[in-house]
DNA sequence: CTCCATATTAGCTATATGGCTAAATAGCTA
DNA sequence: TAGCTATTTAGCCATATAGCTAATATGGAG
């Protein structure tokens, strides 16, 4: 069900793409928020974030008629760090953060 | 004179190049070698070859006629991991590598 | 030099990408 | 309901990308 490492380094070749995704590690941003940090008009914004999203980088929650975007930085270090650990092992370590389990796992 | 990081995310936004990348974590490997393990012609392989060479991401030594390939970890590391550290620098620590120093630098 | 092996460069085609404008959808408020 | 804001979707165009074949280096062996 989930998009294949794949679309993240494609989401990642696009240099508005990666700044979004610093400008939301600030924390959410709306997609006008977002359109308005950059000199392109807001469809163009959308495509982007539709990317993000379809790459499983960003999620999306909805408040009153505005949209707010987050980073969802568990698949980009998973995706982006694992690659660089197959590749570069000694200099790149990733930290592996709780997993959400599901309830009932052992403590 | 050196490429600017936008072009190592684009080199690596194709799974043929990343691959490329992965096989030379194994050692040294020719022109010829690595069209071998793909289902590309020869002349394909070399594009993405040079794309990588631009990109930073690979260095390349002639020996006799033939020419062989190893990967630029250093760069790779330092490029796509400090992207990393820029959006979750909590999930990734860059290791530093000993950088080369020019001569007569403080010991 | 000629011949062969190894690689790259040139030129072509089809598809993907990223921008735009205009139109449609979602949700709030009167 | 109508009207307003925020955002996405649809459709178009220009450029970039990745593959191919044919032609061009480059280097070693005879």
């Amino acid at each position: 069900m989930e998009a294949d490492d794949g679309s993240v380094f494609r989401a990642l070749a696009d240099p508005t793409r990666r700044q979004i995704l610093q400008d939301l590690r600030g924390g959410e941003l709306s997609a006008g928020d977002i359109a308005s940090r950059f000199p392109i008009k807001g469809p163009s914004v959308s495509r982007h974030l539709s990317i993000l999203k379809g790459a499983g980088l960003i999620s999306e929650r909805r408040e009153a008629n505005r949209i707010l975007y987050s980073v969802a930085s568990d698949r980009l270090a998973a995706c982006v760090g694992g690659f660089l650990s197959a590749v570069c092992p000694e200099q790149v370590v990733l930290r592996r953060r709780r997993e959400k389990r599901p309830a009932g796992d052992a403590p």
